[in-house]
DNA sequence: TTGTAAGCGTTATCAA
DNA sequence: TTGATAACGCTTACAA
């Protein structure tokens, strides 16, 4: 392996000066400068990160940790991370899994953005306290070096609410997330408020975990207790396609006898026949955004807490009862 | 910081016995190696992964560079990466764009696997050169540092071309990928092939570039031009759902005028009605056998080459002529 | 403007 | 069974 040392013999200097030069110092002479950085270039020299990390205590990559690699909901998400971060002098790297998690406190990434339901709070504020600085997107975490960058849940969930109650849908299922999950549990507050506002309505909440099958068992027991026309509004779009797919197989109909909301707007629920309706949020923004603040947190920079707006999707899955 | 030496003063050892302790070196005093241990785990010591990598000359991380974080596509292949690549101990992280290209040759990852249009055959070489070790999807390159897990395009291809065949289609369109893609020229190959057996055929090469747009366009001349009943092979499913979107918005129904089947089986095209045909092949195992050539090559193992094989999904967007 | 040398936190060789 | 100590490749005072 060629190293620095390789460089500043062939060029008859010391290996600070081949230092300095790789780093653009100024003090060195400009000939003096060209001439090692065309050296280096000749022998292919690459410093050694590790040796450099060791010296600077930074890597300058940050990691987005993922409860998993699945759905095509992360591409975007992580797209709007990554400009921010390249434009910034970081790479991005995309981790998934309690392995992984080694990654910060062995100081291989300088931060990390967090949208992972593996990751407990209690580890994030273990890490936090050690020094590291995390922005989470799946959870309220109140320490000097975790900033938050949070979706509107509740305006989303009072959006899609409204739209049904709108619609003249007054016996509404809700199909919700895992009982611990940030978002689940503030979706179902705006929906209780919203629905307070607007009795009577008869509210039956069937329990989900955010995964397509979920959505699909909600779906048997919403069809077996079938009596009239219903309103369904799933908590993301995943449980939503599940309730949709399970839908498709019955004798009954989205949009006509089942009327169906989800949240996210995934891809997929562009393909469905109708189309689904749901909450819409710029995925590109949010990761950029979360960028944003881990490279404020990371410089030190004072910084408020940021939110997501969304928007509501109408879909041909709900129409008036 | 915490580091080794203030576990070793704490313990009132060296800091030589601590790294053995830490190591699970045997040499080590039963008793002394717990006491260190608890020394440690007391102090919340953490070994800095830049000082070890720098010794170890290694960091048990493997990255997976992909042309973009887009698409439900990647899901299922880094999956199976991941679980190999834990079992023994390896970290996956997963990268894309330019400059993340560094990790390798900075030996932040102890080897890639490629399946990024991106990073340019000449590039890889080179790193392989330095002693890089490589697995790469998408390509054919013969290096000893080097192995590819390749689809089996032709087989694939053949497949989609006989199935039109079979249903009596004898005007057939080919929407393929950018010029300069190995998975396209492959599956381009295989076409002409299985065409040449079954003349006379009528076919039509579009060229699209593996994305959404592509395949809308591509619809959009086909429509300009139709005067009976054709079939569209898109050498991705990506390309398929462009052809749908656009046909969907005209007159003409798949399946009925309009045949159409891809190539990659992504769960989007379980939604669309009808649903289309594709070849289909296990994403995970991809990942997993990729993630064991690249094992094998780090452990200077002797290895063959490795083949995916594929199946021909029926569809309702292909119906008899 | 350049060179010397200390030090970053480990691992691993060699002695004790 | 343990402890000194020399690397690993680089950055950065400080000296020349």
């Amino acid at each position: 392996m060629v190293s620095i040392k390789d460089v500043a013999k062939k060029a008859g200097v010391s290996i600070s000066t081949v230092s300095y030069a790789l780093n653009g110092n100024t003090k060195v002479n400009a000939e003096t400068a060209s001439r090692i950085l065309a050296i280096a270039k000749e022998l292919n020299y690459i410093p050694n990160a590790a040796a450099r990390n060791l010296k600077r205590r930074e890597t300058k990559i940050i990691g987005a940790f993922l409860t998993d690699f699945k759905g095509a909901f992360y591409g975007e998400l992580l797209q709007g991370m990554k400009e921010v971060l390249n434009k910034h002098d970081y790479d991005l790297i995309v981790c998934s899994g309690r392995q992984s998690h080694r990654l910060l406190p062995e100081k291989i990434i300088d931060g990390a953005i967090v949208l992972d339901a593996f990751f407990t709070s209690e580890e994030l504020l273990l890490l936090a306290d050690r020094g590291h600085k995390l922005v989470v997107l799946d959870r309220e975490l109140k320490h000097p070096n975790i900033n938050q960058v949070l979706l509107d849940n509740k305006a989303g969930a009072g959006l899609a609410v409204e739209y049904l109650i709108e619609q003249g849908h007054r016996k509404i299922y809700i199909v919700s997330g895992p009982p611990d999950s940030f978002d689940s549990i503030q979706r179902l507050q705006a929906v209780k408020q919203t629905m307070d506002r607007n009795q009577p309505i008869e509210c039956t909440i069937i329990q989900g975990d955010f995964r397509k099958s979920s959505g699909e068992q909600a779906a048997q027991k919403i069809m077996e207790d079938y009596t009239e026309p219903v309103a369904v509004f799933c908590l993301n779009d995943e449980m939503a396609l599940g309730v949709y797919s399970a839908v498709q197989q019955s004798e009954f109909r989205i949009g006509e006898h089942i009327h169906l909301i989800g949240f996210d707007n995934m891809e997929l629920t562009h393909y469905t026949q109708p189309r689904i309706a749901t909450i819409d949020y710029s995925k590109h923004k949010w990761g950029a955004v979360a960028s944003e603040q881990l490279l404020k947190l990371i410089a030190s920079e004072e910084l408020d807490t940021e939110r997501i707006y969304v928007t509501l999707i109408k879909g041909d899955s709900v129409h008036q009862k």
